[in-house]
DNA sequence: ATGAAAGCGCTAACAT
DNA sequence: ATGTTAGCGCTTTCAT
């Protein structure tokens, strides 16, 4: 009636569950006649080992926790996809949690991976807070975080820097004989998409000799709505300018809207450069020239890197800075 | 050193086992100085319990498995977001798991799932074959599907009236005064999004005395480049038409840029209609008219079935047929 | 080569 | 009101 178990198989098999579980983990200490038994009882009864009972002695689970903000964002789940793709290449479930608007629910979700007893956690695009590295310490489970990373704490990360992506997007504008870049930025207060990059779009203004100008940057939030709003604005009280640098993809999108409701043509009258390299980006109008991260090789990177810490026991592994790269499409133009 | 477990906590409480089982689940019989050592005792130690013990023996493990053919996709992931937002509120969690094309690793991820004594699976998007059934059947835990059904088997499932919603479209157009209209349909092979959507346009055509007209019609992938190519196409070849129905967004993304490029005006010249409403269809521009799918609430519905289902043990619960919409945005125009 | 038995951390009778 | 104990299904000494 109730699934076999291993006494089940040993029964069946006229042997001992010791020697079951030699011959299902290949240990050595049976002879072949009695492997052929096992196995075939194993087959007949249609046995399939219990992971819960194994989990509690071993104190392994083969399960990792991934935290997200969003994780119906295009940007996560292509990190997701990557996490998950390696994790179950190497044996492992992922449980994924979503965090929520500002981590509301992070707190009870590593409560709840503690409890479950996963070997590992992956955290992502949040500032990892105090708290939450307590918990975790306690936990005494390797973590990896992607897309963000701790001064105080030195936990192994894999982003791209995007100080210096963003710095390339602004180059790359000026390279093309823009002078009069404004950009859309996330809050300065945002330690991981916002700061870094308005700090990159700074600086390759300064190298490039251009002055800083205050009222070409508009602060806002990463949302399309609010974009399109903020670049309306920018449009109407700005100075005059001819390329834009904004943040994020959507934000790009938003500009472009507002752009084109003004009648303006992209990229003949002004040019656009995003930052993230979602999958719409190439499905806007014109295709949108952007900054792409590599979001599911991302994925891949921590997922292998946290294994590694689970199985090596690897007390540390190195951090990565993945490099970014600027995928050229129809947004900007060089100017005249 | 070791987390503490139950039996450091009863020590520390001096009290046995049982008693500290009974104040952390809630029971009766303890008096108040108990439940107060107890409670210290769990503080003091920063006791957690631990759910694969506790799963090994309740049989339960409060994970449920979600099965999807991308986990990335735009589709997918609002979906899922659905389901983690219900378990978690409920006390589930959820393992999530990509099948990859075709369903490759369904198999093995349901052997995984099995193993992981799940309490329950959804089954999305996916055709239910009898080898996946008959694991299922096996595991003896409810399974509901989302964005598929069985004809053979019986199992609840969620879903929108895929027909109906694409004789929605089809009508829609009609109502605007378009008589001309072409579509370009997935694989009429394809159970879930193909055939279906196919038979509701040619329905619609039919009920409004509209001559079915082969040639209209392109047969080809849910992918963009190959959707812009069919529509190259269609333009090309096919004979005069005002109006599309896209079998879905990205299809009808594909086309809009074929039409683009051959000078048509959306929705002046051309309009287009889509399917899904994913984030994306608002933000390519103009903004696509669409049949909207309510995934995350799909999502919902199906994680709060399941788990009446594993809870209550009810044996079986209805299945839905949730209600589509039409959101109009911009890319139909009545025919003058 | 094989088996007996002691747990892993918890729950749930069954006693008292 | 509280404690004792027998498992849950498995792994792993330790014997033999």
């Amino acid at each position: 009636m109730n699934p076999p178990t291993i006494k089940d198989v040993a029964k069946a098999a006229d042997v001992s569950v010791a020697t079951v579980s030699r011959v299902l983990h290949n240990l050595a200490g049976y002879s072949d006649k009695t492997r052929q038994k096992v196995m075939q009882a194993v087959e007949e009864l249609g046995y399939q080992p219990n992971a819960i009972a194994r989990g509690l002695v071993n104190k392994r689970t083969q399960t990792i926790g991934v935290l997200f903000p969003d994780v119906s964002s295009s940007f996560s789940s292509d990190i997701l996809r990557g996490i998950e793709e390696i994790a179950q290449e190497k044996g492992f479930s992922v449980i994924v949690c979503n965090t929520a608007e500002e981590g509301k629910r992070t707190m009870k979700y590593l409560q709840v991976l503690r409890e479950k007893q996963v070997d590992g956690i992956v955290f992502t695009s949040e500032v990892l807070k105090d708290e939450y590295f307590q918990v975790i310490k306690e936990m005494r489970v390797p973590v990896i975080l992607v897309n963000t990373m701790s001064q105080k704490y030195t936990i192994p990360y894999v982003k791209v820097d995007d100080r210096q992506a963003a710095y390339h997007a602004t180059d790359y504008l000026i390279q093309k004989g823009h002078r009069e870049i404004a950009m859309l930025s996330g809050s300065l207060k945002d330690q991981i998409a916002g700061y870094p990059r308005f700090e990159g779009y700074r600086q390759a203004l300064a190298d490039n000799g251009i002055e800083y100008d205050e009222s070409l940057v508009a602060i806002g939030e990463f949302e399309l709505e609010a974009s399109r709003l903020a670049m309306r604005r920018l449009l109407a009280e700005a100075p005059s300018f001819t390329a834009l640098f904004a943040a994020s993809d959507e934000m790009a999108i938003g500009a472009m809207r507002a752009a084109f409701e003004q009648g303006l043509r992209i990229p003949d009258d002004l040019s656009i450069i995003g930052y993230d390299d979602l999958k719409f980006a190439r499905m806007v109008y014109p295709p949108l020239t952007t900054i792409h991260q590599p979001l599911t090789m991302m994925g891949r990177m921590a997922s292998e890197k946290l294994i590694a810490l689970i199985e090596e026991g690897s007390t540390q592994v190195a951090s990565s800075i993945v490099s970014h790269h600027l995928v050229e499409r129809q947004t900007v133009k060089s100017k005249p």
